[in-house]
DNA sequence: TATGAATGAGCCTTCATTCAT
DNA sequence: TATGAATGAAGGCTCATTCAT
């Protein structure tokens, strides 16, 4: 049923589809027919909207990475504290749309790819990089006295265990996950 | 021309040719033919000796958790001290064979098929464990008071550590990793 | 913005932008699509005034001979001389409009398809036959003795500088055809 | 059936069916495919002999060279006279190899091909200037006055006797295009 | 023990055509 | 009159697997 002004919604359509696919069947079993199945459309329509798979593959990254900005702005208040800060970015991370289990295994499966795809290595620079500096600001305003290394070593707790929790049967443990930040944060701030 | 007691050379052959390709070109690009240009043999004996591509699969990534194993053996002195155990296992997670580009995309590319694939899900559950239960041993040892809580805690750091470094194009910074580690257990350890 | 009276310039537009994109890209490479951006409307259009891509193509051959026949019409002045009529046949044939690349180009993709495609076969065959009885026709004006041969010949000759000239980097040398099919009559009357 | 010393059995069938499939159903319907039912093997093979596609076509187009060339140089005798070589030229270019529908209808998809594709149009510029200069060479022995000239001449006239013929229903009339580029010789001889 | 020829399913992509607007 | 969204068939290519030698 052609209509006008599809693009939009069919952009959308085609992108949650993707990410539905990769959660579900995994990268290496996503295909073009199985993404255009699930979105209730024909599988030429993806050229037609993407360009080609790769460009269907890129803007689904692009549009995690969104949704993980989106969220964290959303969890800031205005002029945060810098416990604000850590905390709305610690629960954003381990909110419901990245620890449900379907976009948690598309990121795995970006991170993995990323690494002999340029284009995808490019986007998880930028998510890498935000988290860190994001981390660095707050622990800078904190006078932690070495806020590289503090961004560093939360930044890498929060990516393992989000790692160790997606890669889990039972998912990750949302709660466990901010509480074991939480405590990691309070011992560096005491040992100051 | 054949020859006899060709097994563990072959074997041993197609295993690392299996992991330097995973490593350089990926996983998605690892292919039969590639794997056996590497080794400098034809298609036909992956068949041969590991029935089919999966079985070479499974069976280099049992290579790399029993060569992960093997590191942290060699690393623990006789009846060690709860420190040196924790010392060893950190020291391990990024030795030289670990933090080595090859075989860190190539734990991550497994990792990321794990979780669609049963086979690798089952051995990665294995060293995600074995890893929780050495830091939990160690941590009980040092009267930590909540052990379970610091093995998560400490496994995460490692593996997130480790993660961000595989990912990062300058590749892992190992004794960096290690530096953030100890930091990390001397704060746990004050802080009781 | 719907207008009347559009069906011949529409027609025109796309019988051009049809011969532009054999020429330019050849047949193979000339899709729907690549006609339709070439003439600035949308691919939508060619249904609407030529049935399908065939019907275009049909045309676009049509529109090729209709031109050839025009050029040599201007070039006839009225009861021409048997000379008159070959030299006119010769110059339209090298001609600027025959001879510029695009035209050569699609002339002979034309008739490479024509050979697998009636529709194509029949207007082709229309073109050589007229060719021939032309010349015929002026031979037998000028008393050579086998007027049939004789037509045959040149129109051998002319064709196969044609070819030659489209299928050469430099395109067609027109005065030097012109000199050599010139010389052929000049070799023929003599020989009686 | 697999064996070994497949190749060059596979090869002339593969280039065989190439060359029949191009002349009965034409150049675009030539799919790999199609070669591969005609050749009675399976798709992938080609790949396996021929990298792809355009290789198979490449080779085919090769072959077809490389028959004519062959063909010229069986026909030549020791030493010929200029008379003899021109005469084994017209002879091998409207041999029953060359004049056999399906081979001149592979060529001449070739050459139109040729136009837009690098790989063709290299190898249809050797063929041209081979006639080219085999004529050329024959004329200066008969102390023609302008020996290009007059094989350009002889060369246009045969490749136009020939085009005309491949697009002829009746296929090529070999005899008649045999003498009519002798007459075409005798006219250029008594002309100096 | 080892080869590599051969298969054929499945993938991504292209593209003429259709049709609601 | 004109658009361009949408379809779906068909094409070329890749690749794991099989198997005669």
């Amino acid at each position: 049923m052609p209509k006008v002004g599809m693009e939009p919604i069919r952009r959308k359509q085609l992108i949650e589809a993707t990410r539905d696919s990769i959660g579900e069947v995994g990268f290496a079993a996503t295909t073009v027919q199985s993404i255009a199945r699930r979105a209730g459309v024909s599988s030429g329509i993806i050229a037609h909207y993407f360009g080609n798979k790769m460009g269907l593959l890129e803007a689904t990254m692009r549009e995690l990475l969104a949704q993980l900005k989106l969220d964290l702005m959303q969890r800031l208040p205005e002029n945060p504290t810098p416990e604000q800060r850590l905390n709305a970015i610690i629960q954003t991370n381990f909110s419901k749309t990245q620890v449900d289990p379907l976009s948690a295994k598309t990121w795995l499966a970006f991170w993995s790819s990323a690494m002999h795809e340029p284009a995808f290595a490019q986007l998880q620079q930028i998510n890498k990089q935000r988290l860190h500096s994001n981390l660095k600001f707050a622990f800078k305003a904190m006078a932690i006295s070495d806020p590289d290394l503090a961004a560093a070593s939360l930044a890498a707790l929060i990516d393992g265990l989000w790692l160790r929790g997606a890669l889990s049967p039972e998912g990750i443990d949302a709660e466990r996950c901010v509480q074991l930040c939480r405590r990691h944060i309070d011992l560096i701030r005491d040992a100051q």
